[in-house]
RNA sequence: GCGGGCGUCGCCAAGUGGUUAAGGCAGCGGCUUGUGGCGCCGCUAUUCGGGGGUUCGAAUCCCCUCGCUCGCCCCA
């Protein structure tokens, strides 16, 4: 019979693991709850419509890559492939944007269809911010320097902070003519891939990765000189409070994010550790969004980190410290001792201590080995004697020496005392 | 969708045509019928991702297929 496995870039998140993960999640919690930003949690399956029109018909995303199929009502169907598109529905759904502008976050799993590789899966996990009703420039750097913070006190090491601005639509669109314009010029010295793409989306050109076609490109006209006065200023203005907070960040023209909906500031942190999927972090503001949803003309701003591209940062520094020290392993042989240990167990726990009981029926010498190993601190042994006394024996396996001067026998009401 | 690399026990891994497929880690059992960390002993792949072929003989050669992985595209 065939082996049973996941499907191709599903991955499992095993014990070994849930640690680390667990202790990221912590983190992002307490970051965006200090900042004042509430939790929103919504579907995983959407209508495709709201993902072909907020992502862009043209985009890779929804061209290719989106996990979409029929539901039984013949209802076209997609797994999100990433979070924005669906809290600005839920935001317009739910009425919230009458009761104000809205500071929200967001964790929890994405899907595309793409060849998985280092640091890319189809099953994938994003947490991100988004407010909603914010125009100010300092609403960018309040989203950005979020986003930094966190970053930093997670660990992560060598981070690069890029941003650019793609002004206004008509910025956009006056940059498109004359990049198209020279690109046609050009079209001969392009790679194939760029050639492809300057009727879809030109814009993308910017970011190539093939070297002949970036050296030519030193020479193309850049976004910035067509930014409008307005639009410069307010670009201005976000790296002026960039530097005010000395948060270091690098201007790169040729940043253009993959999806339609990005107006304005755009930017990416990156790090140099992650092989060719270096990108952690992503966002930029997009006002245009929430009125082509259907709901009020809403300032925008959001981001989103791929948790799995932190997880592989951070695994390289290992050693996120657990509580393991402080539990307690119940070692415990004979029918009255069984008995007997799941009561201590359940009273222990009763105080909130960090209680586990072996349920093997095996030699002492066996269940201490895998108290020992299950790295708790103390054990507690209960044999028949011990129960018909409702004693224990407490012995610390943290001792340094082989002594068995930590070994104390105490009756049950000694024992909870001892961990009050 | 397109390239490159790889598939031998739960994990790491030797073996590259010749009778029984090294070793290490983990696991289990024992030395020690009630006391761990060290040590010692034992057990754990009729089988080399799957299928077909070549051969007296294949994990080793050929073909097909599946899977993993890295990269392209694109993105977090």
């Amino acid at each position: 019979m065939e082996k049973l496995q996941a499907l191709r870039g599903m991955a499992d998140l095993l014990p070994e693991q849930t640690n680390l993960w667990q202790h990221i999640e912590l983190c992002i919690r307490r970051h965006f709850t200090r900042a004042g930003i509430s939790e929103i949690r919504t579907p995983l399956l959407e209508p495709t419509e709201l993902f072909a029109r907020s992502i862009g018909e043209n985009t890779d995303v929804v061209g290719k890559e989106m996990y979409t199929f029929k539901d039984k009502g013949e209802r076209s169907c997609t797994l999100r492939p990433e979070g924005t598109a669906s809290i600005v529905r839920s935001a317009i759904q739910n009425g919230l944007l009458s009761q104000g502008a809205q500071k929200l976050w967001y964790c929890g799993p994405m899907f595309r269809y793409e060849r998985p590789q280092a640091g890319r899966l189809r099953q994938f996990h994003q947490t991100g911010l988004e407010f909603l009703g914010f125009s100010h420039p300092r609403s960018d750097v309040e989203a950005i320097s979020i986003a930094w913070d966190l970053l930093n006190d997670l660990g992560v090491q060598n981070l690069t902070l890029q941003i650019n601005s793609l002004g206004d639509s008509e910025d956009r669109f006056r940059f498109r003519e004359s990049l198209t314009k020279w690109l046609n010029e050009h079209l001969e010295k392009l790679d194939k891939d760029s050639q492809d793409r300057i009727e879809k989306n030109p814009l993308r050109i910017l970011d190539t990765k093939d070297s002949a076609t970036k050296a030519l490109l030193k020479n193309a006209p850049l976004l910035n000189e067509s930014l409008s006065t307005k639009s410069k200023q307010r670009f201005n203005e976000v790296k002026y409070l960039l530097e005010e907070l000395h948060i270091p960040f690098q201007f790169n023209p040729l940043l253009v994010r993959g999806l339609d909906y990005y107006s304005h500031t755009a930017f990416e942190i990156t790090s140099d550790q992650l092989g060719s999927q270096s990108t952690v972090c992503g966002g930029g503001r997009y006002d245009s969004l929430v009125k082509e949803l259907g709901g009020p003309d809403t300032n925008a701003i959001g981001w989103a980190i791929g948790m799995e591209r932190i997880v592989i940062l951070l695994d390289k520094l290992k050693s996120i410290d657990t509580h393991k020290e402080q539990k307690i392993y119940l070692v415990n042989k004979g029918k009255e001792a069984e008995y007997f240990a799941l009561k201590v167990t359940r009273a222990l726990r009763l105080l909130d201590k960090i209680v586990e009981i072996d349920l093997s029926q095996a030699a002492f010498s066996k269940q201490l080995k895998r108290a020992d190993k299950s790295g708790a601190k103390w054990a507690i042994i209960i044999g028949d004697n011990e129960a018909k006394e409702e004693k224990v024996v407490l012995k610390n396996l943290r001792s340094a020496t082989e002594d068995s001067t930590s070994e104390k026998n105490l009756a049950l009401n000694e024992l909870l005392k001892l961990f009050t």
